[in-house]
DNA sequence: TTAAAATCTATAGTAACTATAGAGTCAAGC
DNA sequence: GCTTGACTCTATAGTTACTATAGATTTTAA
């Protein structure tokens, strides 16, 4: 199949899937003689894999770990389960930011209301405000 | 003040100063006569401004509506309320996503121990399989 | 006077794409 | 056989908020 195929059996766009190719994330099988890339079902597959780990928020060198090691198959896993505990923990760190940001954020909104004009307004007057 | 005492005051790296100012975010007063930008106090407090802006997370686009909203006083500040109201969304929905994800780390990390080969990985064979 | 520190501009790199330009390829209809 | 449109190709620039570098100039201290 061409990349147009590809792309829409796996909801990715052509782009992005010329963009993984660069980056080593996946190879098209061959080329035709009009020079266009095609690849086999193994690709899409290999794309779904990609995009799981996306949507996990793995960076792409992350994935790139996980392929070159998926292909080593007697090694340990270890590797594979740090990555995903240092993951998580990542994502927890990022929510309690996100949990101090939202509290700060109430706190300012709180000091406004409507019907202010910008010279009165609490949030600005909050912004400006030399202590945090 | 020079960029570096500047710098110093605010907890601001030097190459920072200049990308506000290249971004219309913050101006030097003057330049010396070799060319250095110049510096008061007033630039001291607008640089701890922008800088309380993004330890909210406030993007430089909206410091910088912020920065023209305060420079017409007499103006609703209705603007303002409402980026914070929007802003404080984009947060609480970046940690709606933040907590599937992390629920979805942690049920995949579940799936394997340690002491696995790679192709016994539980983690791997998730992150394979067809369905999410 | 000279060496070091600070500053200047301009440019490239970061992550993971997206968008564009300009050229080439392919299939269907006339 | 030819044209039109859809698809693909490569290469490049843009996104965000910086950070890092190179090479030149200016200032300060010894």
């Amino acid at each position: 199949m061409k990349i147009g195929e590809l792309a829409k059996l796996t909801g990715c766009s052509v782009q992005t899937i010329r963009y993984y190719e660069k980056e080593n994330l996946l190879k098209s099988q061959a080329r035709s003689e009009g020079n266009f890339r095609l690849y086999d079902t193994s690709a899409v597959e290999q794309l779904l894999f990609i995009k799981h780990c996306r949507s996990l928020d793995l960076a792409l060198s992350e994935v790139r770990q996980l392929i070159e090691l998926n292909q080593s198959p007697g090694t340990h896993c270890d590797d594979v389960n740090n990555m995903i505990d240092d993951h998580i923990e990542q994502v927890e760190q990022r929510m309690a930011e996100l949990e101090r940001l939202r509290q700060h954020l109430t706190a300012l909104r709180d000091s406004c209301s409507t019907k202010r004009t910008v010279e009165e307004c609490g949030i600005l007057k909050n912004l400006s405000a030399k202590q945090l």
